[in-house]
DNA sequence: TAGTGGTCTAGACCACCCT
DNA sequence: GGGTGGTCTAGACCACTAA
């Protein structure tokens, strides 16, 4: 591991234990780089890539201050944060659960091969789950993952997080995401799972997910109901 | 203007240009760093910008190579950049047209206040226009914009880009923005400018936009028509 | 193994904030 | 003017690719 990313890392930690308080400056660059025993540019790297993830923000000549919540402001709606590097952050609401409705193995289409760099003869899991929040299904997601590259998935696996076990259990990196993102019109499955009359849309998000090394280990579609989940993100350096 | 932005300016106008040969490597950094009479870590910073709005991809030990055409894949929808950094990439297809609906000075409203980091006293111009291709109208847009910071705004302006407008005539530099999308159900206008029917949705982006100084200068919402405009974006480092 | 990119350092200078 | 962040340099070492 990098320095500027344990930084980060002990930095994040800290943070959200609230070891720094709300709403005053982090120590100064100076000062942290003497106690992470390295130097200011390091500590600048960290602080960006924290920054990137919305954590905190600087003000030249001033400072560097952790942000207050951006996420949670008015609306009931579940918000998904972007640009938030490895952790894929979906508020921590009352109940959320998955219900897994179809998980097989099967061989890849065309666009799948292409996507993931796969041959045809390279098995995928094909994966349907449902996400509910408080009884009430929000989300409906079809994703497909080379079985060679996370091996070992189970339906208890399903029930909780894939990401936590490709990261946690198998130790992989993450680096990064494309993805596509549109309003559609509910389909048979939209008004069957989540209860979509036909005048109520779905967001809808085609992503491809890679490793740190790039290559790509997920290749997934997520349909949500348009009145409970939206995704919100910035581009560009400061305290917006 | 700090010398890596001049770099990757520098940069940019060669790929456009096409004085780097496509699907090969760009000059090596130590090169480059000769070239541009600076060091090897600012060329590292210059490329990394590039990066970042999806120019280019490094390989470690390998060599920076130019990307292929992301945007235009098989859709036949619009598909808007994100990760693009100051230039609103809009691809260039047929005929792209502004329909002014109402331009309109007045004071703002509180959450405009909040947003745009005004007094009520600050007047602030309100834009209504839509967006036309090919004589099909497809996204409506909402955009408040401060008279102190952006004035002078004419129809002329408006019918072509407002973005332009600050970015060469009054000399300001955009910063970054924050956005919120989701998808929702056609209203009145959208029924009527964009011909929503009631089983039509749109997709929503509520945007922030920021000086470089980190002055919030936009306010917008804009509702697409869903079958017309999608969102692409990539966040992480490589080829993806 | 040579070439290339990724990271890191120590020190320097400048721009900006705040008092 | 003192404190702080932003940028830059020159040189070093490591990690990865490609032959």
């Amino acid at each position: 591991m990098v320095k500027y990313k344990e930084v980060a890392k002990e930095l994040r930690k800290r943070i959200k234990n609230g070891l720094y308080p709300i709403d005053t400056a982090l120590p100064d660059q100076k000062t942290m780089a003497v106690e992470f025993e390295t130097s200011r540019v390091t500590i600048k790297k960290a602080l960006d890539l924290l920054s990137v993830e919305g954590l905190v923000y600087t003000i030249q000549g001033s400072g560097t201050y952790i942000k207050k919540n951006i996420h949670q402001l008015t609306d009931s709606r579940i918000r998904i944060g972007q640009n938030v590097g490895l952790t894929h952050q979906v508020e921590k609401k009352a109940s959320l659960t998955n219900e897994v409705l179809s998980f097989i193995v099967r061989f890849p289409n065309e666009e799948e091969c292409d996507q993931l760099l796969l041959h045809s003869e390279n098995p995928v899991y094909e994966i349907q789950r449902l996400r509910i929040l408080d009884q009430k299904p929000y989300s409906i997601e079809y994703s497909v993952i080379p079985v060679e590259i996370v091996p070992n998935i189970t339906k208890k696996i399903l029930k909780s997080s894939v990401y936590d076990y490709i990261r946690e259990k198998l130790g992989l990196v993450f680096g990064g995401n494309r993805q596509i993102i549109k309003a559609a019109q509910p389909d048979k499955n939209d008004q069957k799972y989540l209860n979509c009359h036909e005048t109520e849309p779905v967001l809808e998000v085609i992503k491809v997910m890679f490793l740190e090394n790039g290559t790509p280990f997920e290749f997934s579609k997520v349909r949500h109901r348009f009145d409970m989940v939206e995704i919100s993100f910035f581009s560009g350096r400061n305290e917006f």
